[in-house]
DNA sequence: TTGAAAGCGGTACCAG
DNA sequence: CTGGTACCGCTTTCAA
């Protein structure tokens, strides 16, 4: 069982006491100011060590220090993409000795996380109309969307390396079910595309439709469907794909959960996967390998991302240089949900 | 694409300036204190409508009011069973008008969060030496875990309501998989478990036990394995079950995820689940109806366990008296992955 | 009903 | 090298 009372909270001036000296000095110390003579540092960090000091982020930052607390706010805990991305955040964090804490986007005010922090991570930032853009941080880098700092995978090349597998492996009826997206139809938006304004589902677009293209093969609009990045969804698409009258033999989804459903969705239309149909997903999240079949993916390096970004924001809190994160490259794994067509 | 600038922090004085009243004024009305003139109160109220002010719980805090921060330690992020917890507990906090900031148990110092939140939701603490014993928070309360204030699942009910669903459909060969534990042997401390030393791995397999028993069947000893909750664990401990020389024909998995590894094993071993085995899992994270076959299993109603968990923190926060939370009820959830044996 | 003063636990700045 | 002083933004206490 846990102690029930608070010790009462030590304050530099204990230490200060304890160690004979003024509280100037331990602050001093703490922070590793030049000018200190060892004797009296030694004597400051016993008497830190001794009562198990640790200074208030609260004051500390109130009074104009930095504070190492970093943030990170994401959109559900639940979500394994953003998980990932956490996960790989906390060990940066813990590398640099910041503190991590993280906020769902939904709980209470941004504004908290802002004034608690030296600086915040975004986890694919809501798009226009959030609370977001009124109170502002002092610093954010964004995984997945749009900020100062945006880390981003190479999704362009990642859909390309879904597709040159799938080609390589003899598809030649390729569908592909995207994520959702501000424009009504991809296709109508592919050449907006090109004049700069890229997100992930243009550019995964962009790749499958060059790949295609590169490969001699015709680009059929009804094999280009929209989800929602759900289970469901991916279901749902898969279904009008695989009952189209000529039906696609291998499907490029833009993530691993969506995939998920539209192998299920293949199954209960009596379709053997890899059998009768190829699936590739994107993310490479913890479920992608653990279902059956496993899942053949495009890896993005989320826990890298997430890393990158601390680092970045970690830099830009103590003042130094950062140059702009290049996209993180992709990578195909491949696992049993594709074979080559019969 | 976000403004770049911080918005020059807004302080109580330049609402109180805007509202031609003092500082002190302001404080008030923001704190619900009475006696203030409702004209007074509303020039005030508009004043920070239109600035668009918030109070800066840093300062707030460090002068000796309350913070409306309550934090929530967790083991790791990328745990459904966490995440499931903090999604209820971020309803909660939402509701209750309470910022909800989480960090991981490895991220940082425990202490910072100590300092920071008025309160802190520990989901599966640690046990023994972990640092949280000395720099304990002003108040916590914890999931699946020991605490002051400890919400926690009825398992002896959960493993009852798995044991007797087997039972029902048939089954008599029933293995079971148990969670990690501190003790050597789950059976060798069946007697200990009776004298108050409880903890889930004790409690369900006491049900486990129990049901058997009520139903006039004998335990064997070798169908009851140990696994560490993972899905690689869940594998290989159905292993071991599935090839005894009477193998049991269904199983009771302490974990979902550990459940899943159990049945992708029995496929591998070329069995049909459910036709020739059997299997419940325990929690019913997201992952047990997203599966193939969609899992059987016990459900704890973890959102609701982290909602309570907030609720009482607050109340604990806030001063109000609080009863010790009761265990939660378990349900189960009948899917695809139990049937009658052949 | 309102406001002035003190102080929470630190850090910046500058004096000793 | 060390320490005094002011002040961060807010709440408490108490006087006006």
């Amino acid at each position: 069982m846990l102690p029930k009372t608070t010790p009462a909270a030590l304050t530099l001036d204990d230490v200060a006491q304890r160690a004979g000296v003024s509280p100037m000095t331990v602050s001093n110390v703490i922070n590793g100011k030049q000018g200190v003579r060892d004797a009296t540092r030694q004597r400051v960090l016993d008497a830190i060590a001794e009562t198990g000091y640790r200074v208030n982020p609260m004051a500390r930052t109130l009074a104009g220090g930095r504070n190492r607390i970093i943030g990170v706010l994401t959109p559900q805990m639940n979500q394994p993409y953003a998980s990932e991305v956490v996960q790989g955040a906390v060990g940066a964090a813990q590398r640099l000795d910041y503190a991590l804490i993280v906020m769902m986007s939904g709980s209470a005010d941004f504004s908290v996380m802002t004034q608690l922090s030296a600086g915040v991570l975004l986890i694919q930032p809501p798009s226009e109309g959030h609370p977001l853009r009124t109170h502002l941080p002092p610093h954010v880098v964004s995984v997945d969307g749009p900020s100062e700092y945006p880390c981003m995978v190479d999704n362009y090349g990642g859909a390309c390396l879904a597709i040159q597998h799938l080609l390589g492996l003899g598809h030649t009826r390729i569908g592909f079910i995207s994520g959702l997206q501000a424009e009504p139809s991809v296709i109508a938006e592919a050449g907006a595309a090109q004049s700069g304004q890229r997100n992930d589902a243009h550019e995964r677009f962009r790749g499958y439709r060059e790949s295609l293209a590169s490969a001699g093969l015709q680009l059929l609009p009804e094999y280009v469907q929209h989800g929602d990045f759900t289970k469901e969804s991916g279901a749902a698409t898969a279904q009008r794909l695989l009952q189209l009258p000529h039906p696609p033999t291998a499907l490029f989804v833009s993530g691993d959960a969506m995939a998920l459903g539209a192998i299920h969705m293949a199954q209960d239309l009596g379709l053997h996967v890899p059998k009768d149909l190829s699936v590739v997903g994107f993310d490479d999240l913890p479920l992608a390998a653990a279902a059956r079949p496993a899942l053949t993916t495009v890896r993005q390096p989320l826990q890298q991302m997430g890393a990158v970004g601390i680092e970045l924001l970690v830099a830009l809190a103590e003042h130094r240089p950062v140059a702009l994160p290049a996209p993180f490259p992709t990578t195909l794994i491949h696992r049993e949900s594709t074979a080559s067509p019969v």
